[in-house]
DNA sequence: GAAATAGTGTCTTTAAGACAGTATGTG
DNA sequence: CACATACTGTCTTAAAGACACTATTTC
């Protein structure tokens, strides 16, 4: 059974010597070549794909999101993540890119790619799948984006998942709201991907500014985990992690003893 | 800013009401309906979307995967991930499940999404995104499978990441063969995201039979990790993590001493 | 000085690693 | 019997939680 495949023909078109590291295309052979020309993708229905972004900050003990008011249908006038078609000549984290820029103005934001929401009857439309991503953005440069800010409150403890509450504090009704599409299960996704991610990744990096002090980082990381933390244990392990580095500067204008600032250092590769 | 959305119409159409828990598309206004009607998701190109799946199995210590030999142009002849295009009234699952059926005849096999590759130029055809899937399955129905097998190699340690090498044990050469497209690198991410999972899920639950020994639950963590463990810690972890049950029974035909066999426990939900 | 938070030192508890020693099978 | 592996008990070490105590600021 396993000898079917090595029997065939030596692999024809010299191409048994590239070490494929990297993603360039082949240059194909000729039968290939002629292959490729008739080859007609299209023959068959091809779904939409769009790009959506969980642009997440945490500020006051809270996380926030970052939403989008759609101006069209469906689900027009409600709000939803910012999202957007990809471009047939763009990458995924190109398409986040663009939309995170049109859409909450943001430059030079980290992301990275979440999970594909596929489910047919997702989109009124037709047939649309999304491939969301998570963004984490400090709070001060946040709040300077005119995009409608939505407090997370998360109904379920640890990695347990599910959708999660959204709620627009301004005025208003003090029940959750609601969101476009599959919105809110896609916020449940990304709160699970950074609670996950929170005692293996240096997480605050990307969610507070350059020099912070420890209480700062612990915020961070309740309001992650939607729980209180030891305030000593937290404290050594933040400065026994090798992540953060004194400043010897103190904050400035709080009413109390003012901290130490840290910063993060950036991990040498190994 | 944040009053903007606030003040609009207050979102027409009876919707307000709807908790949308399910993912059920919500009945259309009048004008979303018409708007539905005269919209059209094809003006705008789109990719085709592929769904290719990494069946992985622990055997003699060491990660194999099931590969499937291609039939067509490009990479004809050349292995690769059992993989193929989603059809457009399938959600994703059904698709991975279709291809595993189809290219590797598994059934009912442990199935989840892993990324979605999308680089431009990663397939000589045109614009193919894929939506990656680990699948785990238990060495005894791997091996009942007539997919040619690759075992594993890892060529970084923890979860630094990266392509990994795949050797066809057969005979022949004993250097990595070469993978169509960019499965590579979707193979290195199917190992990341195990050895992530590995710490916080049961997961040799889907690579062992239903009864086996702690001997074997930690070969499986040995495989996975590339690394040994420490055995009495392994033990009093597994022991104490409550996934187990011994039952009573112990293994046979070894020429040592039998171990006492172990199940799962399906972990309640809290 | 009172109040509030930052930061230190130390005791206890818990889990991991190391390792000695016992148990039970094969030959 | 020797030998290989399964399993148990205990000592040591490291990290987390708890908590008392000191330090530094505003009022």
């Amino acid at each position: 059974m396993l000898s079917a495949y090595m029997l065939g023909e030596e692999k024809g078109g010299g191409m048994g010597k590239q070490k494929s590291k990297t993603k360039k295309t082949k240059a194909p052979s000729a039968d290939e070549a002629a292959f490729l020309a008739g080859h007609r993708l299209d023959a068959f229905p091809r779904p939409s794909v769009a790009v959506d972004v969980v642009i997440l900050t945490v500020r006051a003990a809270a996380l926030f999101v970052c939403l989008h008011e759609r101006s069209d249908h469906p689900a027009k006038e409600q709000l939803a993540l910012p999202g957007g078609f990809m471009r047939i000549e763009e990458s995924l984290d190109e398409a986040a890119r663009r939309i995170v820029k049109e859409k909450a103005g943001f430059d030079d934001i980290f992301l990275e790619q979440l999970y594909t929401f596929a489910d047919p009857g997702r989109d009124p439309r037709g047939r649309v799948i999304t491939v969301a991503h998570v963004a984490l953005i400090e709070a001060a440069r946040f709040d300077a984006s005119p995009c409608p800010k939505g407090r997370i409150e998360v109904p379920w403890p640890g990695e347990t998942g599910g959708p999660v509450d959204v709620f627009v504090d301004s005025d208003g009704p003090h029940s959750p709201i609601e969101l476009a599409f599959d919105h809110r299960d896609i916020l449940g996704t990304a709160v699970r991907r950074l609670r996950g991610k929170l005692d293996y990744t240096p997480i605050g990096f990307q969610l507070l500014p350059a020099e912070f002090t420890l209480r700062a980082l612990q915020d961070v990381h309740e309001a992650v985990r939607g729980e209180q933390v030891n305030k000593d244990s937290f404290r050594r392990r933040m400065l026994a992690s090798g992540h953060l580095e004194a400043t010897g500067s103190h904050e400035r204008d709080v009413t109390w003893r003012p901290a130490e600032l840290y910063r993060f250092i950036r991990r040498s590769a190994v």
